[in-house]
DNA sequence: GCCATTCGCTACGCTCCGTAGCGTTGCGGC
DNA sequence: GCCGCAACGCTACGGAGCGTAGCGAATGGC
């Protein structure tokens, strides 16, 4: 989330070098692209045109149109927020998913998804990127709500993460992706909501970790 | 499942018509690209040299590679058979469930889906058709398993089938086509464990509909 | 055996990929 | 203010695939 300037800082800042301006300008035309038509018709050349740039340039920088992809993707995920402390686990996992569901439904993070998921099963290396900069944040962000939850007393302390982690995001990506649900309003409560039963402490303790 | 003809056929069989068998063989040289490397290296010349056949002949059947590869898919889904009774909605939403973990481990339905994603964004008939063929499969299948397990007295009445549906099978593709995850083993296990405490009867009526 | 259908084949024009070579520009150090 | 390097622009490739057109040949229903 750091690739067009903010208005609102000082404006004595120093001047962008080059390199740091065309990257910002291939940033950009890549954003834009990517909402006009998603990832399926992005193209290496499309975006060089629309930032007046060349495409060996590009070439110089990412290997394809996936990496380029990934780099936009990976500048809004990281932008994400911590949850916050609201002092109840069902409201901070509501929060939580919720985010991500207004995320993918409002900015063009949801479209960059949609035409990431098939690189992804093909490409490794982005594979990996992805698992480390987007996956791994989800499950320690996890970590800390329900750890937040077991401290509380709330939640069972033999939660496995990784798992509730699954549980959580997986419906909003199975809408977002295949079933093609709306994607908004209580569909983060309905996932927690479903989920609580077997995360609240007490309660039968039947064969289950998440 | 129907492409290829089963060699405990009657012998005495009609013979295939031309068109038949130029419709199979192109389906079985899809397969056979699709398992060696997935749709995203899938092409359509690459389809018509295997088969023996021309290029043409291919667009004049399907609009493109994805209509190709959904027909594969398709073929494959249709082959699903329903959850038997087994007195225990437990058990029958881990076979259900299971069921779909090992289908899409252990045959290339995994590797068809995850170059077929990305189209579903971009194609909104191929999504129709593919919604229509496999998701609403598996909604009504889902129906029909939770139907018996209200009846047995087992589970809510008040569950909601679709939203059931994609918490079931979210985090199935979430780990097939994000986490990268193991898709085996106790995961469907997991997570109808993880459901059950919210969709058994009795226990306090919170705001849940799961 | 007739004749419409279906298929094979060749040949396009097009888009995009990814790379190479070389001239050009900006930028920091001195 | 000058100089040298790194980064960039530009042109030109060869290649893969796409999707279409035109036409002749094989097929199979009647």
């Amino acid at each position: 989330m750091t690739t067009t300037r903010s208005k609102h800082e000082p404006q004595n800042a120093p001047p962008l070098a080059r390199s740091e301006r065309t990257r910002i300008a291939i940033l950009d035309a890549t954003r834009e692209l990517l909402a006009e038509g998603g990832v399926a018709t992005l193209t290496v050349e499309g975006v060089a045109a629309r930032a007046g740039v060349a495409k060996t340039t590009i070439y110089r920088r990412w290997r394809g149109k996936d990496e380029l992809a990934l780099a936009v993707l990976v500048d809004m995920v990281e932008s994400v927020t911590s949850t916050p402390d609201l002092g109840d686990a069902r409201r901070e996992l509501i929060r939580f998913v919720g985010k991500a569901v207004k995320i993918l439904n409002s900015t063009l993070m949801g479209r960059v998804m949609q035409g990431l998921v098939s690189d992804l099963a093909t490409d490794p290396e982005l594979a990996d990127a992805f698992r480390a900069r987007v996956v791994t944040l989800r499950i320690d962000e996890t970590r800390r709500v329900v750890d937040r939850g077991v401290a509380r007393g709330e939640l069972r302390p033999d939660i496995d993460i990784e798992l509730a982690h699954e549980l959580l995001f997986g419906p909003v990506y199975y809408r977002l992706l295949l079933s093609g649900g709306p994607l908004e309003g209580r569909f983060a409560e309905q996932i927690v909501d479903a989920l609580m039963p077997g995360l609240l402490v007490g309660k039968t303790t039947r064969r289950r970790r998440a």
